[in-house]
DNA sequence: GTGGTCTAGACCACA
DNA sequence: GTGGTCTAGACCACG
């Protein structure tokens, strides 16, 4: 089946790197799972109704990044071994992150509250943006 | 005086909004004031070492967001009133700064799950520091 | 019987290539023999999984290269007289193999003038271990 | 002054490879210098004779592999620190990479002799290539 | 002027 | 049918 995903042509953000955030997003919350089959370009772009280019930019972003696996004539799959930092590096990299998002905020008059309750925000709408695509075209 | 901004040239983001962030952020920290004189887009541009354009596009999104006020032949001052940084231009860079958050986590194969986690963690922390009395940052 | 032959989905070379070569190679170090019969397409498609068309080319450039020879409805044979499996083909192996490698060390920020350096190290160290006696390796 | 690149339209190797090829060949052996600025995508299309977005693929690729860094409005430029691996495991690679070389070789009853001259000969053929091209168009 | 993105449409190699 | 490459040409953001 298709994926729930709609483009924002307003946002600003590139169709192709939407799809790619769509993509990571969906394999880090186990919605593809490793060795499963992505749709074929063609199939996306009409789906999404852009250019196949997009797709092929897409898909190679996430080749790139070892997301994926292509093999030519066959098609495109999430790949069995994903990219995982190794557990402790991942954990400090989190930790650094979170601390330094923590300070850049506070250097704008930003509260932790008020970022927290923006994140959730944030990460709602896109959910809600997943559900709700899929049913246009 | 000189503005103590280094230009990342590696961070994606323009330098235009570098700039912006920067004069933002210093007014809303003080250390920028009210009617203070900036630096000629001039004089600026042979500091940071970058395109007068650059500098006067940067210029302009800040008297578009009313913080910054040109006078014809005498120069660029920090706006008397500083109208609303504490709304809608907070909010923005709000959302900027935790949308940009969201990007990086997980682009690590990081959770949102995982983040806000940790963030609270981090919080929870430096307040039970500050009890104890903080002075260990 | 099945060859010892796992397809290799990650390297690049496709399928019907990797099959070639290993019949090649096969034929070269006597563990395929002239007159020897090959599994039939089909039989081959399901040992290894892949499609029938890719075996079926396969065969077809083996034959081309005077490799095998097809006997309709008995079967695919090793050709009782390998041509010229040392000359022609030998020399266009070689080729892709040394290419593929000089591709490979400068992908890893390798010099060429480096690689013939310790190529010619190991071929003499080679040669140092079999005057020895050769038993290690 | 433009590459003296000339484009094999007939090697079955992809122009946009064929492209960063040289560009890597030329960073390790010190013809571009860390910092260069490289062609204008537009200005090497048209040297080359080929579509702006076949440079842009090349250049892409590029900067995945952080050879190069580019600044939008800006231009392309090689990058300043060239991803290099720590000497030691580098060695080892180098040891790797060759002695599976040849491995190989001799698996296909190719005599390490032969393939050093292949190698040598092809490396000469890049080099010329290299020298004669960019007289054309 | 510089790169970034996108579209429309074509031809090729592989399965 | 599947992805890979390439062309021609357009519009946008940045310097």
């Amino acid at each position: 089946m298709a994926f729930s995903l709609k483009l924002n042509s307003s946002s600003g953000v590139p169709y192709y790197k939407q799809i790619v955030d769509y993509i990571i997003y969906s394999v880090i919350n186990g919605i593809l799972k490793p060795g499963e089959k992505l749709p074929t370009v063609r199939q996306l772009a009409v789906d999404l109704q852009v250019n196949l280019n997009t797709i092929v930019k897409a898909y190679s972003e996430l080749e790139h990044k070892s997301i994926v696996h292509t093999q030519q004539g066959t098609g495109t799959f999430i790949a069995e071994t994903q990219p995982d930092i190794d557990n402790s590096e991942k954990k400090n990299k989190l930790h650094d992150l979170c601390s330094l998002f923590l300070d850049e905020i506070s250097s704008f008059g930003i509260s932790a509250r008020e970022a927290l309750g923006m994140l959730e925000k944030i990460i709602h709408e896109k959910r809600a943006d997943k559900k709700r695509g899929g049913s246009h075209a």
